[in-house]
RNA sequence: CGGGGUGUAGCGCAGCUUGGUAGCGCACUCGCUUUGGGAGCGAGGGGCCGCAGGUUCAAAUCCUGUCACCCCGACCA
């Protein structure tokens, strides 16, 4: 493969986009790989589509290893189908919809659960023909909000999704193992950092869903990872160990304290700490907000109630809910905030000073945070205006219907498989593997008739890479001060080929090794432009491709340049061996 | 949806305060020179100044409205 510069549909730019914040939407856009046509929407131009060809082609490689076969479903799909699955309301405003000329309502496919279903339930009926995978690469819709970060978050998108039909559990759960083994080669062929993440509860299951994350400081996935294990879990799916179980029998009874005008944490912390101990019987110590127990009045829903309940959620008062992860674990019951109206209801939960001893009692379900642990003692509401009580105890004074993670993850925090420091970080969700379960072939009565004639369920699994993502994501994570670095499997071209000077035998030098390269199956992209050097060696480490090749000065001493884009490494070979010296490059990458 | 900002040539920007021929750099075309780190000189082409209305003899510039886009946040199978 020969791209001759001179021809190629290709202009790069000196200055950055002003739109361009990230620094791969930055250099795809300078070096000519894609264009913007529409916020979250791009065109993709001849060198993004060498790469993004390629992404695919690894791809393809390893969905065909595990034995997936591809098909490719339209985007433009009949409203029914996601009637169907209840996803046109579900989806909301991320959903695309457009209507015929007849007034019938279509959407643009954000995914493809529905159709693959649909088409498996028409062709195959009996036991005999599964297992079955199935993928496709699609382009797919989604109305952002928001669109960001060029190519990384957009609302037009390539994305390879499959999906895994089995007969058990047993059968899905090796599916899904397959596929996430197939994933690990795709992603490491690529060339990512990568991590695997927890992301979903180890109350639903364990490994029923990880996401494949490309650590990098623009990724918008926070995510969590033990310093020493190689535990790794998004905020929302995290657990944390909480303190040693406590002997809360050694703790002094419960006492009721005068705390008038402490409605918030830190005030509390303060009156704790100028209150006269003896007055109580007890020795006077120092408190800090970590010893209080901050109760959060929420309110939750169960799919398909027709009422919210109230919830309250004891934490220790030095930290904060955080409402993505309690929702994550609480899914699919939907958690909110409980507002003044709410908490009216229950003139007994005195704002400013709920404490748990009560809730039982009022029929107020009450969880705690896995860090408020069975025998440890707090400062806490009394349930009345301007009181609180200190010393209380969870197994004696208190005892919460269960635990839910449901504080604020902090840096440090420890591993609850090895105790170290967690350490939190971010990243680009590259891909997603997910034990969907029979949800879908449920709505669409995807069955199969059994060996002993009964029909059985089928049970899925939906696994997703973010193609044109990966794209971005990789030059994310190989760029350079001077442009995009390639990895050699996925750059444009394995050498860039640039005679410099004004001298016509480097231009015939270079026109002879690109041919001779080319005839070894090498991809070569050649310089053939009439430009200064300067412009040239700027372009070339522009663009990244991973071999640069410099046909030049060095011709009257017999030598050519060779240089490594990565490394920055140059070398001189003679003119004689160039041609080899390339080929061992492309062969040992 | 909340906060901040910007709309002038393909890209990056000035001009707007104080109304009067629409500019600069890069890119593009032609000529000559130059050729190892984004070359020089000269000559060119390219504009609905986001859109609509208003004020005015005259609007990129002032006024009103509107639309779009960008960034931060909320949201995100």
């Amino acid at each position: 493969m020969l791209l001759r510069m001179s021809t190629l549909f290709l202009r790069t730019l000196r200055d950055d986009p002003t739109d361009a914040e990230v620094p791969s939407h930055r250099l795809l856009v300078r070096g000519g790989y894609v264009r913007r046509v529409a916020p979250g929407i791009y065109s993709w131009l001849p060198l993004g589509m060498a790469v993004l060809a390629n992404v695919e082609r690894v791809v393809r490689e390893e969905m065909a290893s595990i034995g997936s076969q591809e098909v490719h479903f339209p985007a433009l799909i009949p409203r029914e189908l996601f009637e169907a699955s209840g996803r046109w309301a579900d989806y909301g405003d991320s959903l695309f919809r457009l209507q015929d000329r007849k007034g019938v309502d279509y959407l643009l496919g954000p995914t493809h659960e529905e159709l693959f279903t649909l088409l498996v339930k028409g062709e195959y009926s009996s036991y005999k023909d599964y297992p079955l995978s199935l993928y496709q690469i699609q382009t797919k819709y989604r109305d952002e909000a928001r669109p960001r970060a060029g190519v990384l978050r957009g609302r037009e998108f390539i994305m390879k999704d499959s999906y895994s039909f089995d007969l058990s559990d047993e059968g899905l759960r090796q599916s899904y193992q397959a596929h996430r083994d197939a994933y690990e080669r795709i992603f490491s062929r690529l060339g990512f950092d990568y991590r695997i993440v927890f992301a979903v509860s180890g109350a639903m299951g364990g490994s029923a869903s990880e996401e494949f994350l490309a650590p990098t400081p623009s990724g918008e996935d926070t995510f969590v990872q033990c310093t020493s294990c190689d535990y790794a879990a998004n905020t929302e799916a995290v657990e944390i160990a909480g303190p040693p179980v406590q002997d809360g029998s050694i703790q002094p009874a419960s006492v009721v304290l005068d705390t008038p005008d402490t409605p918030t944490i830190a005030t509390l912390v303060d009156r704790l700490n100028s209150l006269d101990w003896a007055e109580y019987g007890l020795p006077t110590r120092q408190f800090s907000a970590a010893d209080t127990l901050k109760n959060v009045v929420l309110k939750t829903h169960q799919p398909g109630a027709d009422r919210w309940e109230l919830l309250v959620v004891g934490v220790p008062g030095d930290r904060e809910v955080d409402m993505k992860r309690l929702a994550g674990q609480l899914e699919p019951v939907e958690v909110e905030q409980a507002d003044a109206e709410d908490l009216a209801a229950v003139p007994e939960l005195v704002k400013g000073y709920i404490g748990p001893q009560l809730l039982a009692d009022l029929k107020v379900r009450f969880l705690v945070d896995p860090l408020v642990v069975e025998g440890s003692a707090w400062v806490t509401g009394a349930n009345e205006e301007g009181k609180h009580t200190a010393f209380v105890v969870r197994g004696r004074d208190f005892d919460p219907a269960g635990e839910v993670g449901a504080v604020e993850i902090r840096d440090g925090d420890r591993c609850a498989r090895c105790g170290s420091p967690l350490q939190i970080a971010r990243g680009i969700e590259l891909g997603h593997v997910f034990a969907l379960g029979r949800k879908y072939a449920d709505t669409f009565g995807l069955t199969a008739l059994g060996p002993d004639g009964k029909p059985v369920t089928i049970t899925m699994g939906s696994y997703g890479v973010g193609v044109t993502r990966a794209v971005a994501a990789l030059a994310e994570q190989t760029y350079d001060e001077a442009g995009l670095c390639w990895p050699r499997l996925v750059a444009p071209a394995d050498v860039h080929v640039v005679p410099t000077g004004k001298d016509a035998a480097a231009v015939a030098e270079a026109e002879r090794m690109a041919t001779e390269l080319v005839s070894l199956g090498v991809r070569v992209l050649l310089d053939d432009r009439k430009a200064s050097p300067g412009v040239k060696f700027k372009d070339a480490e522009l663009l990244g491709v991973p071999t640069i090749l410099v046909v030049g000065r060095g011709l009257d001493d017999g030598v050519v340049e060779l240089r490594d884009r990565k490394s920055g490494e140059r070398r001189d070979v003679p003119v004689g061996d160039a041609v080899s010296a390339v080929h061992a490059e492309v062969s040992g990458g």
